[in-house]
DNA sequence: TATCATGATTCCCA
DNA sequence: TGGGAATCATGATA
């Protein structure tokens, strides 16, 4: 309690009284500044500050009851997870998106992130400038009526919580805007988009080619899906699904190999030895273009390409088509099995 | 618009 | 955990 003597906090309070009956205004600066000059102002004005600090403010003091908010915790948190918070990481779908939804989803989440930093940019002004405002006019206010800077700072908190439902809010609807592209990212994810044709060339021919083991190991799987502009996952699932309708549908398939080995060996015939990754013999390689490669088979049409050939079993010479014949045998075998 | 082709996903198993 | 098999979903084509 601060230490007054009572007879000058009467006349001090007698003052007041008089000042405001004669309903202080700006034009009766005498009495104004009479009332600031007066030695006992000071503590007058420490009494009613304690005492409604006793009567009024006790009642609620949300300073004290002031934990970080979780929800506004969580927002952040993911914020900075999907990149829009914090440093720049441009955003990611994973491996298994492909290239151009990777650069789509990463202008549009650069773009929510712009338009959050703004919001945010701009949110924190209004606070600023708001809590600003209030101080100076609780200041000016606290010239006449008893406001300590306690009470100022209590106000200012309660404006600063209530100006954070707002950024909740932005932050809240920002997360919401990133799951709504992520989640349209994803599906897209689903929407089957053909290969490049020179992408199943080259898986064609890396499969026709290793017939007799049609598993590329993780570094082939890695070189495939370099040169072919796709991820590794989906080498993986090529393979799958062509090994699988390969034995479906031998029949096809066989015709299609045969085209991919002619094509192979055409390109052999043409180039010599050099880079023949079957080993195949110039001469021999220059008939496979007309003859069924995989001897041993059932394909259709054959007895037309033997038409006027020597008869004679190219797979001898091919380890490719040596590899064909294994494959046959191997899925001969298996469908054999109950 | 129906049908086929094909990339992706899911479930199960060794 | 990788692969087989079934299935889904969508693109391409007649």
């Amino acid at each position: 309690m601060v230490g007054t003597n009572p007879n000058n906090l009467t006349e001090l309070l007698d003052a007041v009284l008089k000042i405001n009956e004669q309903a202080l205004d700006d034009n009766d600066s005498t009495k104004k500044n009479e009332l600031q000059c007066h030695p006992m102002r000071q503590a007058l004005f420490d009494v009613l500050c304690e005492t409604k600090e006793k009567t009024v403010l006790s009642v609620r003091n949300p300073v004290d009851e002031a934990p970080e908010d979780p929800q506004l915790m969580r927002l952040d948190n993911m914020l900075v997870a999907e990149g829009v918070a914090g440093p720049d990481k441009g955003g990611s779908l994973g491996s298994d998106a492909s290239g151009g939804d990777q650069a789509d989803y990463r202008q549009k989440l650069h773009q929510i992130r712009v338009v959050y930093n703004e919001e945010l940019r701009k949110y924190e002004e209004a606070c600023n400038e708001f809590t600003q405002h209030v101080r100076s006019l609780l200041k000016d206010q606290s010239q006449l009526r008893p406001i300590a800077q306690k009470e100022i700072e209590r106000m200012v908190y309660i404006i600063q919580r209530k100006f954070s439902g707002i950024q909740v809010q932005l932050k809240q609807s920002t997360c919401e805007a990133v799951m709504i592209l992520r989640s349209r990212f994803l599906d897209a994810r689903r929407k089957r988009r053909n290969f490049s044709k020179q992408a199943t060339e080259v898986l064609n021919e890396y499969f026709y080619g290793h017939l007799s083991n049609p598993y590329p190991s993780e570094e082939a799987k890695e070189d495939l899906a370099r040169q072919c502009n796709i991820t590794v996952s989906q080498v993986s699932n090529w393979f799958g699904n062509k090994r699988i309708r390969y034995k479906k549908n031998m029949a096809k398939a066989q015709e299609e190999a045969s085209l991919y080995a002619a094509k192979k060996n055409a390109h052999v015939a043409l180039g010599g030895m050099a880079g023949n990754p079957y080993g195949m013999l110039p001469g021999a390689a220059a008939a496979a273009g007309l003859l069924n490669p995989y001897g041993p088979m059932n394909i259709p049409g054959q007895d037309a390409l033997h038409m006027g050939m020597p008869p004679f079993d190219l797979s001898v010479y091919n380890p490719q088509l040596m590899a064909a014949a294994q494959y046959q045998q191997q899925m001969d075998n298996t469908d054999a099995k109950p």
